[in-house]
DNA sequence: ATATACGACGTTAGCGCTAACATTTGGCTA
DNA sequence: TAGCCAAATGTTAGCGCTAACGTCGTATAT
């Protein structure tokens, strides 16, 4: 930076003040100096700038990685929006979901002075050790578990969506809606679970499969639950990858879909829409929570009160849903 | 850190070297100053250590988002054997695949001071920016292109994943193997594409239509193909994705799959375990991946001589690969 | 007893930058 | 023409840490 300064005969403050664009520079030194820069290749050292000013301009993004495409969506949106607003994306993925990593990396992003942490938290174990963990930095949890009252959220609507999937179910006619959840201590799975079981009609039996949002495992516990001959006519999956093992399973045991069964998934992963046959889904929309967060984030950074988001997820209705047959 | 200093009896720079284990620092001082930094909750400023070290222990992750799967996958696997090796990302996923937008991501990782930067790219035109922002900068390439003698890269070798596909269907007796390929900028496109047709027995019509990773896209196009007559007995599809969109164009021309046609995929995303019927397909070991990259990382920032690795993909038969019919 | 070596600390300086204050310059007014 | 203001620039100090070197004391060799 001296010898910017030096070429452009100036000061180094000058030099600083044109980087900061700030307004006190005539605009024939601003030219100079951006001559000089150009010229020796300059490049500010932000961990020198971070030091005198104490931000960074770096957002720590947690998200936990156990399953993908939900955490990972949100991940990529997150990083978009904030390099839009002028931040940056340090990240760490959680291998194990104990509580001991999150604090770890949280611990380390403080140490690395990121201005604001944003945590894509999947169990309630990670929400706690994150809120612990962050002190009083700035932070955004991406979860759809309850959180406190002084802290910011976001999340796609889970109980909307599945009042949506249930509605249209139950609007085709359908009464025997059974549910292949996600994992018990998935705050997804368990959100999803929670208002299929409010939405169902008054007294209906309450079938219910748990699976590990993978396709394989539900693809066994469907063919079992098809044997036991709890007959419901719609099933409500807790993700698109366990609809398609549900699919599978009908496939199997020579059902269609939607004649013998109709079938929702959520988040309306790629693919789905040339499933066999096409699901009817909700659609997560990342990008709107990718900006919801960082707009949580600039509020957080900026001392304003806490306040949570729910994004609402879109019904898309494709072939997998039909009217039940009558019964013969 | 003064205050730890303080605390502990000692001077700053015996509390220093107790942080970053200097042997030369009695077990009795260690103990003492250990307990001053509980005591005070005393955190090192990174961006301080980084100015006077010159290395920040991060390293800068570029990808190009437009497809999710894969791209997400390495960056996941790169992060989590990074942090295992003492190093940190910062990421950033490119919207626009221009080479500005590139250039830009990696000049401000170096303004931040990584270390190295891994960057994965999908096309020639992202490749070629970004060994030209980088400069001298560690750096490794996650990408099928070719690249310099002087370059690290890394990448699931798609040759041979395209041969063991083709391998297998010339085994059970397919000899008209249609192609269904990604975008023909892609890279990995290319690749498969390239290989695909040096797999083709000789003098074999080249039966092929592009699709953009999408199962949707590949749905029409496969239709078309379909109807026009051409008719392979198997269909390699670029990625799983596209091939589910074969499956279901199939489907509902009435065709089983493999009794009248033979699909394989590429990939192994999660959930084609599930398709109707499960695809044959290969499984792209990410994290095998990660680790590669990570190494080689460690050996560019080493000064060692460039190379090149390619992890080999795991073929994975299923149920939508058989033997031909018989024509009628 | 003297020289030598080494382990265990302390002292000094500076990494590259910006906040805060000091100074200069030109333009305008009375 | 003196006087004053504001815009444009310079000067000083310090952010928190570590590299490099200096100092002290104790153990070992001669």
């Amino acid at each position: 930076m001296a010898e910017v300064a030096a070429a452009a005969g100036v000061s180094q403050q000058t030099v600083s003040r044109v980087l900061n664009s700030n307004p006190s520079v005539s605009a024939k030194t601003r030219q100079k100096v951006r001559e000089a820069i150009a010229a020796l290749e300059y490049r500010p050292n932000l961990a020198a700038r971070a030091l005198v000013t104490g931000n960074t301009h770096i957002i720590g993004v947690l998200v936990s990685s156990t399953s993908l495409e939900g955490p990972s969506g949100s991940l990529l949106a997150i990083e978009q929006t904030a390099r839009k607003d002028g931040y940056w994306v340090s990240m760490a993925s959680l291998q194990s979901n104990t509580a001991e990593e999150a604090v770890d990396v949280i611990s380390h992003f403080i140490n690395q002075g990121v201005d604001g942490i944003i945590a894509v938290a999947q169990t309630a174990v990670s929400v706690d050790a994150t809120l612990k963990a962050v002190g009083t930095m700035p932070t955004v949890l991406v979860t759809s578990g309850s959180v406190p009252e002084d802290c910011f959220s976001v999340d796609v609507d889970q109980a909307d969506g599945t009042r949506q999937l249930m509605t249209i179910l139950r609007g085709l006619g359908h009464t025997r809606i059974a549910h292949v959840s996600g994992p018990a201590l998935d705050l997804h799975a368990a959100a999803r679970l929670a208002e299929w079981r409010a939405s169902l009609p008054d007294g209906a039996d309450e079938i219910v499969v748990e699976g590990d949002w993978s396709s394989g495992s539900v693809y066994r516990a469907a063919m079992t639950m098809l044997a036991t001959g709890a007959n419901p006519t719609a099933i409500f999956a807790g993700n698109d990858r366990m609809a398609l093992g549900v699919l599978r399973a009908l496939n199997e045991r020579g059902l269609r879909v939607p004649t013998d069964m109709s079938v929702v998934g959520f988040d309306d992963i790629l693919g789905t829409d040339c499933a066999i046959p096409p699901l009817t889904t909700i659609s997560q929309n990342h990008s709107a929570l990718g900006s919801a967060a960082m707009d949580l984030m600039l509020e957080a950074m900026d001392g304003r009160p806490a306040r949570s988001v729910k994004i609402p997820g879109q019904l898309i209705v494709r072939a997998s849903t039909g009217v039940p047959a009558q019964p013969k």
